[in-house]
DNA sequence: CCCGGAACCTGAAGGC
DNA sequence: TGCCTTCAGGTTCCGG
């Protein structure tokens, strides 16, 4: 499922082949793929555009053309697959945009999720997303701030787009282990060494993740239709069951707020200390 | 404002 | 073998 890494090693890896070039046509082979605005006015208005710019934000990718932006998010089981002319199509393709020079891009996604959208301003889709956690705005202190008032289980803040942008269930989960806190600790309730642990941790997460090109866990492939290798290294994620590296416990599996989490019962306690007190549950 | 839950989807996995 | 149910999770929307 693509989260912020996924979404960047796709947006590089797209790069090289799009700058520049022209939308020569939009195959919809299921119209639910197209968001806004209309299937029909979609199509007419994208072909004839030229790209002049591949943007990440969040998990959002923006294709920035001399008309508009083409949005498009692959929500959990989407790819762009380059092919070069005609490929063979499977029945997940929803969607295929022609360039010229004989390359194109195939959306594929099986479960539909993936969402397109064509339009004039991004600011309505992707104005309410927290900062990116790479840039070097996204200081300790910015995240402090924004865990302060926060009662929900770190779980939970991680994914909300609104706090921090692109992380999704998997990198959330390894950020918490790096950290060593438990997922359900509430976002206030981090001592200031924790949240600067948090801090670095979300930050060598996801770049980890992005020198690996992602990670393959469902049916996540980079546009060559290769796999990232960052799952590889994935110390608790979907790792129910196995020791942790750290220290050996099996590794738990319990469900936050409607989400799979994977944690260290031993690394990650819910016990916290605060000056000379301890705090349990 | 904040939270919880349903809806959107369909393949995979598990139960009987 | 096969049918049925449940689960997976990013985002949006709706109700409390």
């Amino acid at each position: 499922m693509p989260e912020l890494p996924e979404v960047e090693t796709i947006k590089n890896e797209l790069e090289p082949f799009l700058i520049g070039h022209r939308i020569t046509g939009i195959t919809l082979c299921w119209e639910g793929i197209v968001r806004e605005p209309s299937p029909q006015e979609f199509c007419s208005r994208l072909v004839g555009q030229r790209v002049t710019g591949i943007t990440r934000r969040g998990k959002y990718l923006l294709f920035h053309l001399d008309g508009g932006i083409l949005i498009i998010h692959l929500k959990m089981t989407g790819s762009l697959l380059l092919k070069q002319g005609t490929a063979q199509l499977d029945r997940f393709i929803r969607a295929i945009i022609y360039l010229d020079g004989g390359v194109a891009i195939y959306f594929r996604d099986p479960r539909k999720f993936g969402v397109m959208r064509l339009v004039r301003d991004a600011s309505p889709v992707i104005g309410n997303l927290g900062p990116e956690p790479l840039e070097d705005d996204f200081s300790a202190q910015v995240l402090a701030e924004r865990l302060q008032k926060r009662k929900a289980p770190l779980k939970a803040i991680l994914n909300d787009q609104s706090l921090v942008a692109g992380i999704g269930n998997m990198y959330a989960d390894e950020a918490l282990f790096s950290a060593r806190i438990h997922p359900q600790r509430s976002g206030s309730s981090l001592s200031p060494d924790e949240v600067k642990r948090l801090h670095r941790s979300i930050r060598q997460v996801l770049q980890g993740a992005i020198n690996d090109k992602g990670a393959s866990v469902n049916t996540y492939f980079r546009p060559s239709g290769e796999k990232g290798t960052a799952h590889f290294e994935f110390r608790v994620a979907h790792q129910g069951g196995k020791p942790c590296p750290r220290c050996g416990t099996p590794i738990e599996r319990i469900t936050v707020r409607g989400r799979g989490t994977y944690f260290c019962p031993r690394c990650q306690r819910f016990n916290y200390r605060i000056g000379k007190y301890r705090f349990s549950s």
